[in-house]
DNA sequence: GCAATTCTTGTGAGAACGACAATAAACAGG
DNA sequence: CCTGTTTATTGTCGTTCTCACAAGAATTGC
């Protein structure tokens, strides 16, 4: 199939006539991940055409003419899965364009990383989508090169959560610091001390803001509720040992 | 020039009707920097076609049928500038896709990024390609959204020296602690101690190695000459003030 | 009340950082 | 040859940050 390009490929001679210019297709796809309990999930869709129908996928479609990428990931995303996306927490990944990476044609997809906080995101899971852990991915066949967009985008996860406020993505508008240093165990899959968690969050301006509120615990002291605050980037960064 | 789509279509013998997507072309832009003196520099090329014809714009094309994106990157920086890159040091930036960045039709451009040494770099351009400083860009008229696609890779560039080695590639294969500090304080636009800098960088496992050679300056002391490392990143990472 | 649990604050040793002093190695000029 | 100048490199030291762990505070269950 992929002949299908040949046939007007014979530019490079006479320089670059923009009438000539090679026939591709362009789709986002979306990362997009949740914390449940101590698991890092991305929520997938099951393919229902060919190629790889059946196989699981990440949510995406074809980019509108007159679509703005990142309007095309927040659309596709609702439109495939019901969920609607803080856009704030919406950003590109990387452009995957592999001539082979689609056997139909040559598909050119710009990958976005979405986090969300955990349970409104798993409500919002439908009939044919699933949230799956990142830690059973490799024995799920996946469609594309959507495997390698996962692990760009869970790499970048973890990265940003060293020098930006991002990790409040994951949380609910009110959480307690305890839950905050979970999001942190989770997407580095390293456990943290948490008297040190703690004040470090509180040390760094505009992480957090005091609600004022409470949260009673199962078992123990409850803690106090706090707030995404105004800060975007960690200075000092936290960092992971690894 | 819309149409053109239409003209190269046949994809109803493989069950996908052009319709089906809509009409886009793929580019590759690379935003290449180098470090002359006390200025961050970025190559710019005189565009001689419209839209936007006697306008500065950075080097790219149209993607090749069967090209990788990084290929294509690396391809049309040499075919427009004679500037053969280490494809270690190019890396894709970002995709940029908005509707009405190309007057003449839906244009979805993959931006790069490249770092290059001085001197081969200053050599290599040609006729109607120029190295322009980063800081007089604002009163140049640049093609299409150039200028933002400039800031982006200057704002990743600086981004990256923090906490990776990759400021080494702005530098000859031998180089001079110096020299590196120089690249720091010019991409960063601020002074370091160089006392402090010279220790950090030769604490830092796998940053520099030692060549055993030695580099007469014109006044002073000789410096040593080092080369880079095995280490991608800097952990702890080397922090700008801002 | 008491034990258990969890959140929050204290503490002290060691490492890192930053400003600056001191030394080392070259050159220029007398 | 000696001296001043310049740049590279090493030392020093007080402050800050980090990290491991102890201690205190606030709740639940018995």
């Amino acid at each position: 199939m992929l002949n299908v390009m040949s046939d007007s490929a014979g530019y490079s001679s006479t320089g670059y006539d923009p009438s000539d210019f090679p026939p591709f297709a362009v789709t986002v796809d979306i990362v997009i991940l949740t914390v449940r309990g101590s698991q890092l999930e991305v929520l997938l869709v099951q393919r229902d055409a060919e190629p790889f129908a059946g196989c699981w996928a990440l949510p995406g479609g074809f980019v509108g003419p007159d679509q703005d990428l990142l309007d095309a990931a927040a659309f596709k995303l609702g439109d495939k899965t019901g969920i609607e996306i803080d856009r704030s927490h919406l950003e590109q990944l990387a452009t995957f364009g592999a001539p082979d990476r689609d056997p139909r044609m040559r598909i050119v997809s710009v990958s976005h990383l979405a986090l969300v906080p955990m349970p409104s995101a798993v409500e919002s899971a439908g009939q044919r989508t699933a949230w799956v852990s990142v830690d059973v991915l490799g024995g799920m066949q996946l469609a594309f090169d959507h495997r390698e967009i996962i692990r760009v985008g869970v790499e970048r996860a973890r990265s940003k959560l060293e020098y930006t406020t991002l990790a409040t993505a994951f949380c609910e508008p009110d959480f307690t610091i305890a839950e905050l240093r979970q999001v942190y165990e989770t997407v580095w899959g390293e456990s943290l001390d948490p008297p040190n968690f703690h004040r470090k969050v509180l040390a760094t301006a505009g992480f957090v803001e005091d609600t004022g509120e409470s949260k009673a615990q199962a078992k123990g002291r409850p803690a106090k509720l706090y707030r995404a605050g105004e800060a975007m980037q960690l200075s000092p960064p936290l960092q992971r040992s690894s």
